[in-house]
Order: C-alpha cells, then structure tokens, then sequence
DNA sequence: AATGAATGAGTGTTCATTCAT
DNA sequence: AATGAATGAACACTCATTCAT
C-alpha cells in the first residue's frame, strides 16, 4: 500500500473499480448460473464464486434477479453482435452462400456457450422484452435487411418471410446445440439452407 | 361387471370420489401454475385453489412435483393425442393440403391453452425424457412416416428431414401463440405451408 | 353372517370384541414401538399394524401416548408378576442361593423381551408413577421382605439396604442385556451375587 | 503478541463472537431441553430462548441434532472432567477412603445439573457411542486402574469387577438424584460404601 | 362400531436482503 | 466501500386427531 491517501485524484479509479466489479459478479453470475441452474443460484453462492461478501453484492445490484438478468442480457448482446457480423458478410453474397453462411454462424454462436444457452431458453421466462425476444427482434430485422437486399426480395411481405424463416432456424439450431441428436453438423447446416432457400425461391414464384 | 364381491362395488365410489379429487389437485395445480409461474407455485396455494387442506394434497401425492408433473403430462399428451388424430386425417391428403392441415392442427392444439404452453416452455426444463422433448419426438415419427407415405418420400432420409421439419414448425407456431405478432393466423399457416412444401419439393428435385 | 340381528343378547360377546380390539391394538403398538422407537410411532403405523383404520384407535384408546402407555403398563406388570414368583420361590432358600435365584430371575426376565427393555429404559420418563418407578417401588417391597425373613436381617434398616440393592441389580443386569458387554452370563451371576451378599453380610457384622 | 498482522487481531474478537453465539445457543438448548424435553424442544424455541432468529442457529449449527448433541455432550464432557479428577485425587487413600470420595463426587456431579441428568438418562438413545455409554466406558476404564493399584487388586479380573462397580453405583446415584427417595445423602454414601468395599474385600478373600 | 379421508397447526430448514460495524 | 452476522418470512411436508359416511 503505497502513499496512505491521494485525495480524489479523479472520479476514473473508482468507476474502474466499480465496473470492475460488477464485472466479476457477473462473471460469478454466469459461473453459478451455469452449474446449479436459474433456482438453485443463490446470492450467497454468486458471491463466494466473486470473492465478495453478500452484502456488497447490494452494493452494485438492486437484486438477485439483477445479477442474472445481466448475466442473460450480456450474453444475448454477444449474441447479436456476433449475428449482426455474420449478415453483414453475407449479405453480398448470392442468397444459397448467403443463407449457409448466416445458419453457419448462428449455429457457432450457439455452440460457444451451450450451458448458458440451456439457461437462456430453458429457464428464463420469454416475456415481450425478454432478451430472447428482443434478440428474435434484432434478427428479424436483419432478415428482413437482408431479404430485401436480394434482387426480387421486395415482391412479398418480407418481415413476415422474415419472421418465419427466423423462428424455424432459431429453433433448430437451438434443438441441434441442445438436444444433441445423432446429426451431423454438416447435415443440419445443409438442411437448413434448403429449408430457408426452397421457402424463399418459392416465394419468388409466386 | 358381476355382482359377486362387495369390495368392488364398495371401492368404486371410493375410486371414483379419488379420482375426483386427484383432477381437483390437478385443475388447481394447473390454476396457480399459470398464474404464478412454477416457482411461485407452493403446495399451499394449489390446496387453497382445490378447496382442500395442504395435508390432503399428500395423500394424493407424495410432493409439490408430482403435482405439477401431473399438470404438464395430462397437457402433453392432450397435445399428442390431438395430433395424432390429425396426423391420421391428413395422411391421404396430397401433400400441400395434409401439411395444411397438419400445421393448423397444431396451432389449433397449442391456442388451447396458450398459459399452460408458456410455461411448458419457459419453465420446464427440457432434458432427454421430459414431456416436451417426448412430444417432440413423437412428432418426429409421425413426420416420418407421413413423408414416407407420399410418393417418392423415401428418397432421401425421411427421419433427417422430420426432425428438421418438426423444429421448425413447433418453434414457429409456438412463437405465433406466445408472442402474439401482428400476423394474420391464416398469413401464418400459409407460410408454414409454404416452407414446409418448398423444402420437401426441393429435396425431392435434388 | 347368521340370523341377522340377535337383539342385546348380553353386552358380553360386546365386552369380549372390545377386550380383543384393545390387545390387538396394545400388541401392534408393541410391534411398532420396538421396530421405530417411540417418537417414530405413529398412530397410523399402530392402526395399520393392527389391522383398523385410525379412527378405530379412539374408540379404545383416547390418544397415542394412551396406547404406547398400555403397551409399557403390561410390560412392567409382566416383570412385575414374574420377580413377585421368584421372590416367592428364594425366600425359603439360604441367603446365597436365594439371591442368585433371584437375580437370575430378573436377568431371565429382561432377556425374554430386550426390545421392550430398551424403550422402556431410553424412551419412557421415568417420573414418580412411571411403570418403571411402580416396579421398582414394589421389588423394594419384595427385597425388604426378604430381607427381614433372613436371620438377623431386622438389625439395620431393611428398606435402606433394599433400595440400594435393586438400584444396583437393576441396572447392573439391564445394563447387561441392553450393552452385551463381553461377559459370561454366569459370570454376571456369579458377581452380582457377591456383590449382595457382601453387602448383606458386612451389614450384618456392624 | 507481536503486532505484525491484523487478520488475527480482527478475527479475535469474531471468534470470540462467534464462540459467545454457541455459547448463547446452547445454552438456550441446554434450557429448553430441560424445560420440554427432547422431542418438544423445537429450533424456534430454542432461537427464542437465545434471543436470535431461527435462521442464525443454522449459522453455528447444521440442524437441531447439532445443538442438542453438543449440550449433552458438554455435560458428559464436564462429568467426565469431574470424575477424572476425583478418582486421581482419591487413589492414594486407602479403598474405603477412596470410594467414598468418589462415589461422594460422582453424587456431587450429578447433583449439580438434575435436570440435564435426567434428559441425558431418559431420553438419549443409549446406543454403542451415546455419550453416556462413552461416560461409563471411561469410568470403567478408571475404575479398573483404581482396583488394580490396590495391594491385592490385580487378583481377580479387575475389568469385570469395574464392570459390576461402576454401573452399580452409577445407577444407584442416579436414581437418588432422579427418584429424590426420603434417604439421607450421608446414608446413601454410607450404604454405596459399604457396598462396594465388602464387594472388593469378599473377592479379594476367595 | 368402523371407516379413512380430511384436517391444519406445527416442524426443521432456507435464503434474499439488511445493517451495525 | 466492504463486511458477514443476523434476519424472518416462507417453504414443503407430517401426523395426531376428527367426523361425515
């Protein structure tokens, strides 16, 4: 501990500390989270895995439910950054590379973190801004972006196209990092691509 | 049914006034699921909404998650025995209206009880033998022997093809009836429809 | 079932059912008490044990600790009866023969039900009327008599020296029987006896 | 005590609150045991009688069991101390000497706690490690010791004579202090005496 | 007399949150 | 800011007893 006490130099080290914090309680978060599952996590817990006392918890959070809230949401975020990348790379290519990139990408996504991914769907109510929702959201539009960057993509409703072919993708990438069925990765990826191009190619027929 | 022995007789209404009362555990077991969500759920309050002393419930039952087990089973296999019946009527169909009426069949089945979905989805956790993930793959088999049913279904693996189908539809309609968008029910259905026979048309071409 | 309805015939066929649902039940409880223990009894246990329904316990018994009480009552009462003829039978015999006569007789009592024994001494209080307190009180009856019989055995205070004496045989022997300690069951005999007429004869050589 | 760290300085005074909270528990354990025995004592009465929250006994202790054994165990302990100390005092006086002050300490111990004695009596299962069978196996251990340092002590099985000895005596203390009979203290000391001293004289003639 | 379903007060225990230090 | 002991409402579950049948 060197000179006893600087008066405050700047507000800086101090939110530093703070943020810091608040980034090893949500690191502790996300840690008990995963291995005891949303009910059995305890603020005690997360604060023995931060190193903290219980109390200070309080200091950075209203609330348990806060605490894992944001363990949730960063985690969403990431999603979405790393799915907002993956369609702007896509988007100028032709629709099939296109479409194969995009499923390809999600189902990364998914697969870094199929713990707390369990979490998210299985344990965490779906509620209108839930961030399952609102990355849903974010997907639809960027789907919806997307569809419409392709030539003839305007001819048909494209939030509704859009809407569907997120919902039918999320899920079965979600069930595949999930379920673990007897598929192969490669598989499920050609699938999709067939499932989402058929549906669109047809569109564009009509 | 003869006449011989009276504990028969006498055991009926006994059975009978049981049985009665296991539906009224489980219809206030259903009540205070939807209303409060599975945690919130306590033993005394599914015996409030029964009419009943939490002492009664365990003689019934032999805990809090038998009781909500019950709940989420009855409504599971509701789920499939509707769609069971439907995947039946829709086997002679040919293939665009049998889809037709095998994806309306299912939203009607889950717009049922749209509050029991939520936290069938939400709040169970979907391990390998939890009711969900059974229904599903009932679903599954019922998906591949439809499409092993229809003229040149075999070509290509039919089992592959339900397990992505199936995903793709359950997830959708669920998110129709859960997230209640700003889409016409028939918009939906149509393009279910639609990308559902997109992708079984374009395997067959390959 | 014969001619329907006998009218009160006499209340005895009454009286002799009601006799053997009250030594059905105390047998049950007998059952039950030494296989749990006291506190893990429960009246349903008894009831079921007894082949009744619970109900039926209350007709015969006002509460629990009414029917375990019998159970212990009738034990003690046994004890009881069994040292009253052994006192009997020794009082003739010269003093050595007839302590070790009686003494044995109290360690063939215990051993005939050590079960019972056991909640007898670790489970029941042991307050002033106790059955434990009641056959104590009464072996101190027994031995003073014996006492007194013996020649010279008036000099001292016969009821002090009995009082000592059936606490130390008592426990001496339970403690036997409940502990198993590795000692020849003679050899217990052998002592005890030397212990009491010891006793006895150093008194009588003050 | 160097001043080099606070940590132990810190903790001091936690530990000595800490170590104060056991004590307060059980020592409103050791209250209301006495006052409603074992079955009736309850953990709420027990936080009462402490003048804490039921939550903070599970702070010191893992459940009620806990907190009971360790005022049974406290008062064995303590006996135990007592006795320890007496039989050294007492083996260099001469046997009658020598028994009598121990049996007058063993009196004296148990008349200092009655009501402990007898929860510790009646409603402790007495089982191979119940802290009264530990009690009396040390005793007998020191007996043993006693009778052999005795001219002529080593004669007969001093082991199966301790045996004898100790559970006569302990019983016959016991059920003064318990029985409350109308027997002078000094008497039953006398009579103990008498007792045990013709006992080990008697053998040692044979 | 007999039943056994129903009762409900009471149990031991947990854990999100507070607050004196 | 940080602590962690203390809180106390709430929980799932038990069982001696009652009473409508």
């Amino acid at each position: 501990m060197p000179s006893e006490s600087r008066p405050p130099l700047r507000r800086s080290p101090r939110q530093a500390r703070s943020k810091e914090m608040v980034e090893r309680i949500i690191a502790a978060g996300h840690l008990v989270l995963v291995e005891r599952g949303y009910d059995a996590t305890t603020t005690n817990h997360i604060a023995e895995a931060a190193g903290i006392s219980p109390g200070s918890l309080y200091q950075y959070f209203p609330n348990k439910a806060a605490i894992l809230a944001r363990v949730i949401d960063r985690y969403s975020a990431e999603l979405a950054a790393r799915m907002s990348r993956a369609f702007l790379q896509s988007l100028s290519a032709p629709t099939r590379e296109g479409v194969r990139a995009t499923v390809t990408a999600l189902l990364d996504a998914y697969e870094e973190h199929p713990d707390l991914l369990r979490v998210l769907v299985e344990q965490t109510p779906r509620t209108q801004n839930s961030p399952r929702a609102v990355f849903a959201r974010r997907m639809d539009d960027m789907t919806t972006a997307a569809i419409m960057a392709q030539p003839g993509g305007a001819e048909r409703p494209a939030d509704t196209v859009a809407w569907i072919v997120v919902r039918a993708v999320e899920h079965v990438t979600i069930s595949y990092v999930l379920e673990r069925p007897r598929l192969d990765r490669e598989t499920v990826i050609d699938e999709l691509t067939e499932l989402i191009t058929g549906y669109l190619n047809q569109r564009r027929r009509h």
